[in-house]
DNA sequence: CTGAAAGCGCTTACAG
DNA sequence: CTGAAAGCGCTTACAG
């Protein structure tokens, strides 16, 4: 059993209120006699305030929600570790969950956050909470919740929106700057996410420069290593394609995988480029030109609006807009 | 404010002590028509307990810490997707911590948990323990506290250990049996981790198979890509052996790196063996054979003991050793 | 400068 | 079958 407040009360030979007061900084009426005996008790008994009793009165558990979809994607992962940065430096403690894309098990997650009282969450969704009414004033039970979502849903606390066209667009332009006339596009089957932004950007900058956009050139493949292989592997077989840009960074290493496999040689038979820029491109050889996410800035932009979301629950929050980018080097 | 216990009885027409009977299934007592009562009152109010205050009778938080040393490290991350799994379904959380490596951070890490009453913590470590009286017990704070740290340290809670040896003779066997006969080694340079046991394995099978132990062959690296690289790149350049064991597959894609920009073909003039059989070894191209700790069985093993710790903090239990495994295909 | 007392939201003997 | 009361460990008016 941890000591309480009551035996450090007892040993120092004052009251609890007068330890309660010091060790919650409320302690300048005491004398600095009583201060020193009683942090001295409790520096000698290793003593702190039982947690639980603390939060039932203060009701904050310091505690913040995070869910995902899926640990292993890189693109919330890369988030997710900023937010953590910036939350923990405030004294958060972080509780991560994965979802597994799917509508259900997020609301599970909401239910059992709420129930251990985190003080806010941040919800990382590929699911469109619209209409969800428990959720409309940017809260579940009471709790701030701030959506991750690329803008997707209209959040209560502003809305994060990145932009991808400029950098999608300038990718293109690039392949096309090195002498690429038949681009082949990798792109979402629209299973999780529908990244019709990116593909705008690719019909857009194709079309600005005279090149006629083909059918055959375009593959919708699930967001997998697996997926791009295939795709890369038909437009191999069926295509004259010289480069190929991939919607995603797992597209994109799939497609490395399947240019080794025909025996090509990229950067100099086929060229690929990627959408994310994620670790994993810079560690292939050689390396995936990818369309970089401004991973720092969407971190602190999560992290900032569920902060002040917890302090200001019922203030709206501007939307904020980031944009991605584009360095062939 | 949420709604109260208080409250529930009043709608209810009872008493507090009746709701809380019924909600912790101890009301076998009272009427169906009762039960039924509160159990429509809690529904249609969503009411669930206070959590603080449920758990400053239970003394039980539901949550368990686990310090890595490095998010990004594969071995570690693995392991705690594993743990995850395993722990939440037994209805757990998990509050998972970065300790840089540093013994001094795994302290404030430490404390952190033990204020916010986590049940039990596992602690991935590089750092020795043996000293500390406030761990002996396997206990900090009165928390149980399992070792996840390859058998460094003796934990009360028994040694989870991994037999290395086996796995990388294999992996060298393997080597000159493919007919290399000049295999260079990248090892750590014993900076936070000592990977004496694959050293052994490496000079072992080299021994036994007449093959001379040359010191030009070994070079000792961070455990880092660009460690893999500056080591890979040195051997390429002053000696003339056919294949390279890494001690760590982050060596090996670093490894990987440098032939492909020394102008060599991977698997015809340079081979490269890895050892933790992460993802990433499956990523490229063409895959890094590697040898592959049990991840499954570890996190099995961490999240059992931990559990058990919960339950019977002064039991002790046994050592378990693990084995890794190599495999070429 | 200090402390007795009420109260946070809950659970659990105990009495009827 | 049911509830009044004590108590978990703490904080916070309030009185002196």
């Amino acid at each position: 059993m941890a000591i309480t407040i009551k035996e450090i009360a007892r040993l120092a030979g004052v009251s609890v209120t007068t330890v309660s007061q010091i060790l919650n900084q409320k302690g300048g009426r005491f004398s600095e006699a009583t201060k020193q005996r009683v942090l001295t008790v409790i520096k000698e008994q290793n003593y702190s305030p039982n947690y639980f009793a603390s939060n039932i009165i203060a009701k904050k558990s310091k505690t913040i929600g995070v869910i995902v979809p899926d640990f292993s994607e890189q693109f919330a992962s890369a988030i997710v570790r900023e937010i953590k940065r910036h939350l923990e430096e405030q004294g958060y403690y972080l509780i991560i969950c994965e979802s597994d894309h799917e509508f259900e098990k997020e609301q599970v997650l909401l239910e059992q956050l709420a129930k251990i009282a985190v003080e806010g969450i941040i919800l990382f969704t590929p699911n469109l909470y619209d209409q969800d009414q428990r959720i409309r004033k940017g809260r579940y039970q009471e709790i701030p919740v701030v959506f991750a979502d690329r803008g997707l849903n209209e959040g209560y606390y502003g809305t994060v929106k990145i932009d991808e066209f400029s950098g999608v667009y300038r990718a293109l332009e690039w392949l096309i700057e090195e002498g690429h006339r038949r681009i082949g596009l990798l792109m979402d089957d629209a299973e999780h996410y529908h990244l019709a932004e990116r593909f705008d950007a690719y019909r857009q900058a194709l079309q600005d420069h005279q090149l006629i956009i083909e059918e055959t050139h375009i593959k919708q493949m699930p967001l997998t290593i697996e997926g791009g292989y295939q795709g890369a592997t038909e437009l191999l077989r069926e295509t004259e394609v010289s480069a190929i840009f991939c919607c995603d960074d797992m597209l994109a290493i799939g497609c490395y995988q399947a240019v080794f496999d025909s025996g090509r040689v990229l950067d100099q038979e086929i060229t690929v480029v990627g959408f994310d820029g994620g670790e994993v491109t810079q560690i292939v050889r050689p390396k995936i030109r990818s369309v970089r996410q401004p991973y720092k800035e969407l971190g602190n932009a999560y992290a900032d609006k569920i902060r002040m979301a917890i302090q200001q629950p019922d203030r709206q929050m501007d939307d904020r807009l980031f944009h991605v980018s584009f360095d062939p080097e």
